[in-house]
Order: structure tokens, then C-alpha cells, then sequence
DNA sequence: TCCTGGCACTCGACCGAGTGGAGCGCTGAC
DNA sequence: GTCAGCGCTCCACTCGGTCGAGTGCCAGGA
């Protein structure tokens, strides 16, 4: 972005600022008259277009044809984002529209399908919310059922509240009261450690003592590493896709059908997603910055969200390029706050 | 429907199902001349013309306006599809590729998804299937955790295969022991029967026995009434809404959202799929029949299916009311086949 | 050197008239 | 009952003309 912001001059800074807060208002390209009178600037409309095409030939605006005003590039949006923007706080109403969605006793899965209903509902486009790993959760409890010849249940409650099934396939086959047995090791052993620890800790005591310890002991190990082994599938809930549909640029048919098909796919979301969490604030792209075709003409805004200091996930929004992103910034800067604190509450105690 | 079929004779029969059939194919009004000579009666464009206007009378077709040729009306598919059309059957590769799509080892969850999936992709409209109903599956196995204070997870393990998780909110704490026993007990009386016996027995116990039984066992059967008592969710998987953007009949953007958003809030969805369910064969609502505003110039296909003779569920597809019902039709016919007798299946037995 | 007003030019949006074609209804003949 | 023909309607398309917004360029002035 270095070499586009070197040779710009105030004056120039002021005008694509005003040129790009115009067509994002009004969705019409702007002229040089206009621009003249609405810049605060006294200059005259001659004056501007000189100023407009240096611009042009920075590649930060054009004109969709002879004769028509300028609208902003790709790279004059990032211009702007990057060093025009004045993003206003938001309006105690949105705040406080999103503040009472959060409901602190809700699980996790509903604290996600609210947050990305809320984005969804004030920014009026598609919200989106990572899933937080759980790196840094603690197990609860583990447990064992035997479902039929080799096929045993994993049960994983975290946190006191969430509750995860897995079904492993084994070679060998369990009674229920090895299971329980084994269970009853693990938890005495395991509990109330991170999901994290708990992996390391198996592996670990895996490779250190495996002749020391009696084949049912091993097998446990074997068993609880299993059930905790896998990653926790990866995921992400979008919400409000539909917002899209409205806006005229974004009304080519083949193209918004890529764009909701991404949406259902959910796999690239989630490759542009964590692109952004290894940031610490509001991230944006614009259109094709994410290296996908479909994505002309959108722009995603993202923030992470952390609990006690670690980011957990990241929460955005997607809209079309021309998007008021002096309003959406905040918006998602302040929902990924509250939506780390609510995260943080401790959830119904298991004081035993 | 029968008011309208009454006075139609063979030749008027004819050239409705040939303009009917035209119009699908094309999407353009037809007019008089060309409907005599594809009709294979041989008859003048003028003699057509008189039938047409009997036609439009009977508010069977309309044209859009003076001097174009005419259309369906819903009243004309309606009819068509009563009692004109010709179902051919699905081609051989079809078929092929829809019975390649079924494992018959898949979970319920995921035959259900791939069974959308299919159905939209060869419909290359949307498809849904309705999950089926748990009647006559049998419980395998009850388990409780205790979570917390008050809050016990009962684990429901359906068929061998299917696991079910309800977390209970009670008034009395239990021990894990104590869930223990009742797990025994509900397991001794109950594993194998099905869940709607399940439901009555415990009803049953409850009212008949309840002073020769001991306190646990009252407890028991109280738990396990809370436990399968909730109706199981009902739901509706949905694929390949992104399909019906590319057709232009649809192309108004708030009736689409709207559309679409019906598809995210899957309750109106289920509202038409439930009034199919009674039927015993494929059946079709053409554009406002259901009553939904929104629904105009889509129609839906449906077809139950059915496990050992039960009708379980409900599956079809969602398109534009101008689509090949002949092509279709057998279609969402010989799906809900294959995936009754997928369902049908005996899943990895539980010989213990 | 930079700003400004002026001027010619371009392009798209809009309007109205004209044209061709598709299709209909009606009528009279067979 | 069927058919051919006539006149009519309406739509889609084209063409020419006008208008307005906006540009690029140039020459004069601070």
C-alpha cells in the first residue's frame, strides 16, 4: 500500500475520501462538480478533474465509460480503508441492540447461531462466526458405551455443559464394565485439565511408561486418545446470506449463485476466516484480495474474538464492496468484544 | 378438479397437453399456428384458435397479453398434471446414478444429505427430505451423566447406530451411582422395544404401579418418561437452493429472498411437507396451493417413503412451476424408493 | 508553477415515430 | 364443425434526435 499513499497530497486525500464516502452513499459514480462542491474544498470542478485523473492513473478510481463519473478501484477502496477512514463509534442503539442478544447462560452453539444472526440483522448482509477451538476448554468427564461388536461411543462433556459424541471403530472388543473401568481412570486422571493438555498428556504417558503400565491401563490411553484425538470439526455459522440478494451490485445470477453455494460449501468462508486470526483487530478484504473469483465486488470484515486474553475464533460480515464501512467496522469490532466476554462467563459450576 | 375435465374432449385434451408441454420446454408463450403443427392433429391454426379461447374460458391458459400466445394457468398444470401427462420412465443412467449415491452403511444423518443432494443435483432444483419419524425404530441402550447440579445427560442409543442427546433440568440432584441403577433397570425392562412402546410402557408403570415399586424405581421410570418423552426435533435437510437462481421466471429478487430465506427458516418447508406425508404416492402443489404467497411460480414434488411398510417421511423437490414434470416425477418416485429400503436395511447388528 | 474558466467532444439515457411480426377475434363460405 | 382470410392489437426492435453530465485540453491570470 506504500507506493499509492506516497504521492498523495492532502488535497488529493480529501477528495478520494469524499469521491468514495459519495458512491458508497449513493451508489452513482461522481463527477467533478459534484466533487467540487461537496469536498469543503474551494477549488473549482477544473481543478478536481485535474487531481481526479492523476488518481486514475494511480489506478485508485476509474470510469465505468467516457463521460461518467469515477467510481473507487479495489485499490482505492484499500486506500481508503486503510488511511482515509473515520470510523464513527456505533450508535448506543446498535450497542445496545447487540448487547441484549447475549444471552450468558446460552451454549455455545447458540451463543454462535445468535452472534451471526445479530451481525446478519444490523449490518443488513451476511454475518458469520468462526467456531472457538477448544484449545483451552476443560474436560469435564469422559465416558464409554459399547454400542455392538467393536463400536464403542465416546462421550466428552467440556466445560460442564458442551457434550461432544464420537464413535470409534476398534480392533478389539470391549465389555462395558473394561469400559467403565477405563473411563473411570481417565477421568480420575484427566479431569478438569484443557482439551490440549489432556492430548499432550496422553501422548506423553504413551510413549514414557507403555511397559509399566498393565494392558488395561494401556488400552485406556489407547482409547482416550482416540476419543480426543480428532480435531473437533472445524466449523462455521453464517447467517443472513439471503441480505445479499438486495443488492443491485451484486445482481448477476451466475454470481450470486457462487456466493451462497460458497456459503453452503462453507469451506472457502472458512479458508478466508483463517486468514484473519492470526490478526488482533478488524481485518477487511476486498473483492478479489482473498485470491477467489466469486468474490468481485464483495468485501469481508472480520474481528477475533478472544477468551482470557487468547483468541479463540474470528466473527465477520460479508457485503458487497460498496459497503458503509465506517458503521460495519464497529459493529463487528464491538460484537467480537462482547462476544469473547459472554464466552468468558463461567458457565453452571460442577462443584463436585 | 373434476368441473374443469368434464367438457374437455380428446382433440381440446390434446392441444392443452401439447401447448403444455411446449411451454415447459420453451418458456415462451404459444400461439395458434405453431400449436396446430406440433399438435399431430390436423387441424387449422383457426380451428386452434376456437379451442383455445373454450380454453381460456375455463381458466385453463391466459396470455400475458393482446396478441401473444398463451400460457398455463396454475388451474392448467393442475389439470396437466392430473391428468394429462405421460410420466416417462427415469433413464437407466438415472437410476444408476441415483442408487450409486446410497451407502447403505451411512448414518440416517448422512443418508438423509446425500438423498437432498441427489435429488437437487439430478433435479438441478432444490431438494429436501424430511427426517424420518422414530417410531418404529427400537431403543438399544439408555444411559445418564451426571453434568452438574441438577443436570443430567441422558444418552439414547437408537437401532445400534443412531445416538441421541438430551440434557435434563431436575428439581432432585442424583449421584452417578444412583443414575447407574436406573440405567440397569430401564435397560433390563426396555432395550429392544421400540420407542413409541417405550414411551406407552412407561406411561403405563407409571400410573398402574406406583406404590408396589421402591423410590429408585419410580425415579427410574420418571427419568426415563423425561428422557424419550421430548419429541425428537423435527427437521428437514434441504440442498442445492442455489439452483433455483438460475431460473429466470424467478428472477425477482424479494420473491427469491424471501424463497430462500424460507429454505433457512425451514418452517413453512416442513408446513408442505407435512401435508404430504398422509399421501401414499408422489403428489404436487403448483404455485399458491400451499397458501404461501411467496410460492408463486414454484411448485413442489413430493413423495413419502416408507420403511417394512410404514410411511416414515416425506422427500421432493422445490422448482419452478414451469418445470418437466415428466422428468421429475419419476425421479423424487424411485428416490424415495431406494432410500426406503436403504433405511430398511439392517444396520451393523448388536448380537450381544 | 499552479489554478481557473471556457470550450469542444463523448457517451449514455430518454423519447417518439416507424416498422415488422406474431397472434388474436371475427366472419363468411364450405 | 371446419377453414381461410381480413383487420386489428400489441410487442420488440430500430432509428434519429435531444439533453445532460462529465471529461480533456487549452490559454490566460495569479
Amino acid at each position: 500500500m506504500d507506493h499509492a499513499t506516497i504521492n498523495l497530497d492532502a488535497r488529493a486525500r480529501t477528495l478520494l475520501r469524499t469521491l468514495i464516502e459519495s458512491y458508497i452513499r449513493d451508489g452513482q459514480p461522481v463527477g467533478s462538480r459534484t466533487l467540487a462542491r461537496t469536498s469543503g474544498l474551494s477549488v473549482s470542478a477544473a481543478t478536481v478533474r485535474n487531481v481526479m485523473a492523476d488518481l486514475e492513473d494511480m489506478g485508485l478510481i476509474h470510469s465505468p465509460h467516457t463521460s461518467a463519473g469515477r467510481i473507487p478501484t479495489p485499490a482505492g477502496y484499500r486506500l481508503f480503508v486503510d488511511s482515509l477512514l473515520e470510523v464513527r463509534n456505533p450508535s448506543p442503539d446498535e450497542v445496545r441492540a447487540i448487547q441484549s442478544g447475549f444471552d450468558p447462560n446460552a451454549s455455545t452453539q447458540d451463543l454462535m447461531d445468535t452472534t451471526s444472526n445479530l451481525l446478519s440483522r444490523v449490518t443488513r448482509m451476511a454475518g458469520m462466526v468462526r467456531l472457538p477451538r477448544h484449545r483451552n476448554v476443560a474436560l469435564s468427564q469422559i465416558e464409554f458405551l459399547r454400542l455392538g461388536e467393536g463400536r464403542i461411543l465416546a462421550i466428552l462433556v467440556i466445560d460442564g455443559k458442551e457434550v461432544q459424541n464420537r464413535v470409534l471403530e476398534l480392533e478389539r472388543d470391549f465389555g462395558q464394565d473394561e469400559l467403565q473401568r477405563m473411563a473411570n481412570y481417565l477421568n480420575a486422571h484427566l479431569a478438569g485439565k484443557s482439551l490440549h493438555a489432556v492430548r499432550a498428556e496422553l501422548l506423553r504417558e504413551m510413549r514414557d511408561v507403555r511397559d509399566d503400565l498393565d494392558a488395561m491401563m494401556l488400552a485406556a490411553i489407547d482409547l482416550g486418545e482416540k476419543a480426543v484425538g480428532d480435531e473437533d470439526p472445524d466449523d462455521v455459522v453464517v447467517a443472513g446470506q439471503t441480505h445479499l440478494l438486495g443488492y443491485e451490485e451484486l445482481a448477476d445470477m451466475e454470481r450470486l449463485r457462487q456466493l451462497l453455494e460458497a456459503f453452503n460449501e462453507k469451506q472457502e468462508i472458512l479458508g478466508i476466516l483463517d486468514q484473519c486470526i492470526r490478526s488482533d483487530r478488524v481485518q477487511i478484504f476486498i473483492g478479489r484480495e482473498s485470491g477467489l473469483d466469486w468474490f468481485e465486488n464483495c468485501s469481508v470484515v472480520t474481528a477475533p474474538y478472544s477468551v482470557d486474553g487468547e483468541v479463540v475464533g474470528v466473527l465477520g460480515v460479508i457485503g458487497p464492496t460498496r459497503m458503509s464501512y465506517d458503521r460495519v467496522i464497529p459493529i463487528v469490532d464491538v460484537t467480537a468484544r462482547l462476544l469473547g466476554s459472554a464466552l468468558g462467563e463461567q458457565p453452571p459450576g460442577d462443584p463436585k
